[in-house]
DNA sequence: GTCACTGCAAACAATTTGCATGTAA
DNA sequence: TTACATGCAAATTGTTTGCAGTGAC
């Protein structure tokens, strides 16, 4: 997405904001404007906090986390979780996502065609009764390169388990540690 | 799940458990047999440390986060995150499961023929050269009876967004706070 | 007798909130 | 001017860990 495509979807959502009734601030449009400039992928509070802060070094952590709140009250963000510890957020453009993670190595791809496989989980969910709403769905797998590779999911450890004397930490208390970059 | 049902799959886990190395305890036996008791929903963990505390006051929350833990490693558990501000466990049996849950009012019903829906996600990661691994899909949607009753999520709570003097607590703060029983 | 396991309390990390102050409207 | 928004720091909450003691094998 280029600077000026940037600018002004910050400024389509500012609006929105404004409709909403709420105030337009310096840093709202930092944040939004970040927000879409990593819009291919999903980001922790913690890095767009980061990034946010290269801009603006004087913008709060719970400022961003306010923003991104009021963002996703208005659908325009869907929060996830990955199992990683915290959440983050995705740019939700209407519609369902689906990902993929890899439970080995952590990489996520987002995958082709969502409007069909939309269509897939709106008939799945209303054998229930429900309807589907605008979110991200997230799906465990491991990838090609680890399969390849004969890596799995961080070694079964067919040890006994404890978490203290014997070495620094139990792998699968690191499991949930996760803190790569994101596809 | 009749008591002697759960007395003897326990047992069976209670064997993998030995097999990989782990000493055979008191505590793991109840939080194994109550976690099979409870076999229909997933349970949080705190949930689970207060049914355990029913049949022994003294077994600790971090046990019972380790033994998670533990079986999640050994796959007999998954974890999943509903976006509640903490995490679920539901026994794997082995697949995939498919949950959906409302958005307005928190209900989560297990969807159907799960087998069929496994094969279809399968092939949509294949796409992407991953292979599925054993786990616990979360959709979110809205339930039959918040849609007839037209209740939307949350109220769209039009006004703007402040965090503090105007009332106790905004409502897209208690979101994530869902801490009802489950299906 | 060993050494994994437990309970407890302290440590951590993500997220929320209260409050004094700033600022958009 | 009015009240929403911000930054900061403190509070909350889910989860993990260190440690000393316990108990499975």
């Amino acid at each position: 997405m280029t600077d000026d495509m940037v600018r002004e979807r910050a400024e389509a959502y500012l609006q929105l904001l404004r409709e909403r009734g709420c105030r337009l601030t310096e840093q709202r449009r930092i944040i939004i404007e970040t927000l879409l400039e990593n819009a291919e992928a999903s980001v922790s509070v913690r890095d767009l906090a980061a990034k946010v802060h290269e801009k603006d070094a004087s913008v709060g952590f719970a400022t961003v986390y306010r923003t991104l709140l009021i963002l996703e009250e208005m659908d325009i963000l869907h929060q996830t979780n990955l199992g990683e510890g915290f959440s983050r957020f995705v740019l939700s453009e209407k519609g369902v996502h689906v990902h993929v993670r890899c439970r080995v190595c952590g990489a996520v791809t987002r995958l082709e065609q969502e409007d069909a496989k939309e269509k897939i989980l709106e008939e799945w969910v209303a054998e229930k009764g429900f309807s589907l709403v605008p979110q991200s769905v997230q799906l465990a797998g491991i990838c090609e390169e680890c399969r390849r590779a004969g890596r799995r999911e961080e070694d079964p450890s067919p040890g006994p388990a404890f978490c203290d004397r014997a070495g620094p930490m139990r792998p699968f208390c690191r499991r949930r540690r996760f803190r790569g970059e994101f596809a």
